[in-house]
RNA sequence: GGUCCCUUCGUCUAUCGGUUAGGACAGCUGGUUUUCAUCCUGCAAAGGGGGGUUCGAUUCCCCCAGGGACCGCCA
């Protein structure tokens, strides 16, 4: 077999989710083990609702997370007049044939069915229809003439084989009556144009696929290999859907997951290689396969994506972790000025200790990024007179000290635990909420430091 | 309702007939720490149920139960 070659094929008809991307990581990372090539094909041939800004917010997704998609970009209504042919071909050797039910008697039949509890498929009453019977006054679908007998199988490669009943396809309309192609052709067709050898995709293709087995078989094309991986379910566990809230990559990247964590997250969401958890882009290459897929639809857990976020803020360099933070800052909160950007880099070290994402770290540089402190009301009212007095005599002893490291500070801290007969969060607290506008935050050698010399004794003497 | 798929700790998973059923996240202890964290100890936590096959089943087979997907002139 040639190259292997897979294929991302989304719908522009909404943002892409959180399961989609996980779909095209998996096509993309098994084309790359097999140094084949990944394409992105945009199936927008739903007129209506198809949408440019879909397509763009698609594509930007897969960059976000790493993937880009090798050769053009693939636009499936470019190519709607080949899957006409098709289907003309397919009618022309009767494996088709024109279907001249009106939508009404059909939806009578569903709701029959419905009412009775019986299986609905299309009763092919059109199938083997004489030329005089066909009324003139009616625009026809065009059906494909599927198996009645026997039984087929689905050699998938994650699912293994799977047989059904050939009567329980029902013959599908490949041209709706306005003369376009419905999805089952489109893809069959493009699959093969585009010279796919693997088609991974969710499992809710998996009944689609006998329909597209039988186009191939007629046609005499190539079979694909087909794999069907197990859908990702919300923590109700039913399949995440476009309607699903908060399921973008946006929504993960604009609290400040970054790409690696999620693409790493996903990864191992439904796949997985002996007990390693963490995983370069490089290693995912090396080690993907599709025997590591399980069977099972997995949930999404988000303690999981922060604690994986969490690992790689811990893990990366200072110089990546910076950039993040003043891409994040610059594109969701506040552009940070130039002259912070180094204070916040040395800072880092204690800054990316507590926290499992960059808005956390974000948060808690704040009082860095902003010269004037921004009180949290609830802990401003801990600075009483006691405090003040503390904070008072804390900003005279520094006053006169020539180095500020924690070294020198800290006496200073110890002495006034003893002489106000308190702990050190009596002291602490009120020079944080004083430094920082919060009780919460790094610790106060850190704070102090970071801040220097005459911030530090500013923003105290500010307060007093 | 029909067809198909799935079922190991709360979650993601390892195990490819013989293990004290392993790891990770979350949870809970304890320790380090000058708040909160980080870091380090430790603990607790799982094979849906019932039949087979086998000397031996989480693992193979069957049945049941539960969950899911599909059943559009959407993709």
């Amino acid at each position: 077999m040639s190259n292997v070659a897979t294929r991302f094929a989304p719908s522009p008809t909404g943002a892409l989710h959180i399961g989609g991307v996980r779909t095209a990581l998996f096509c993309w990372l098994y084309s790359k083990n097999k140094k084949g090539t990944f394409h992105l094909r945009i199936e927008d041939t739903d007129k209506e609702r198809s949408k440019d800004e879909h397509k763009d917010q698609i594509i930007k997704s897969l960059k976000w997370i790493g993937i880009e998609h090798d050769g053009e970009l693939y636009i499936q209504s470019t190519k709607i007049n080949d899957h006409i042919d098709v289907a003309n071909d397919l009618l022309k050797n009767g494996h088709a044939y024109k279907c001249y039910c009106s939508t009404e008697e059909i939806e009578d039949q569903k709701k029959r069915a419905k009412q009775k509890k019986l299986p609905y498929t299309y009763n092919r009453k059109c199938r083997e229809l004489s030329e005089s019977d066909v009324p003139k006054d009616i625009k026809p679908v065009v059906r494909f003439k599927s198996k009645i007998e026997g039984s087929s199988i689905l050699k998938d490669l994650v699912q293994g084989d799977v047989e059904i009943d050939n009567i329980t396809i029902e013959d599908f309309i490949i041209l709706r009556n306005d003369g376009t192609p419905t999805y089952n052709l489109s893809a069959t067709v493009d699959d093969h144009q585009m010279n796919m050898t693997h088609i991974i995709r969710g499992d809710d293709h998996k009944i689609n696929t006998f329909k597209q087995i039988q186009i191939y078989l007629l046609m005499k094309w190539n079979l694909p290999y087909f794999a069907h991986i197990p859908l990702i379910h919300t923590l109700e566990g039913k399949k995440l859907s476009k309607r699903d809230n908060a399921s973008t990559l946006d929504d993960y990247s604009k609290i400040g997951i970054m790409p690696d964590a999620l693409r790493n997250y996903l990864l191992r969401l439904g796949w997985s290689y002996k007990d390693k958890e963490i995983f370069t882009i490089k290693e995912s290459i090396e080690h993907f396969n599709l025997e590591g897929i399980g069977k099972s639809p997995s949930k999404l857990d988000m303690s999981r994506i922060l604690s994986m976020n969490e690992h790689y803020i811990k893990s990366i360099s200072e110089d990546e972790l910076i950039n993040h933070i003043i891409k994040y800052c610059e594109l969701y909160k506040e552009k940070i000025p130039v002259e912070k950007v180094d204070k916040i880099k040395q800072s880092l070290i204690f800054l990316k200790n507590k926290a499992k994402t960059l808005e956390d770290i974000y948060n808690n540089a704040k009082y860095i990024i902003f010269d004037e402190v921004s009180f949290n009301q609830d802990d401003l009212k801990l600075i009483d007179d006691r405090a003040k007095k503390i904070i008072s005599e804390f900003s005279n002893k520094v006053n006169d000290l020539k180095v500020f490291n924690k070294e020198t500070l800290e006496p200073v801290v110890n002495n006034l635990i003893k002489t106000h007969e308190t702990n050190f969060k009596g002291v602490g607290q009120p020079l944080r909420i004083a430094l920082t506008g919060s009780k919460f935050g790094p610790g106060i050698y850190d704070i102090i430091i970071s801040l220097g010399n005459d911030e530090t004794l500013k923003r105290l003497n500010k307060i007093i």
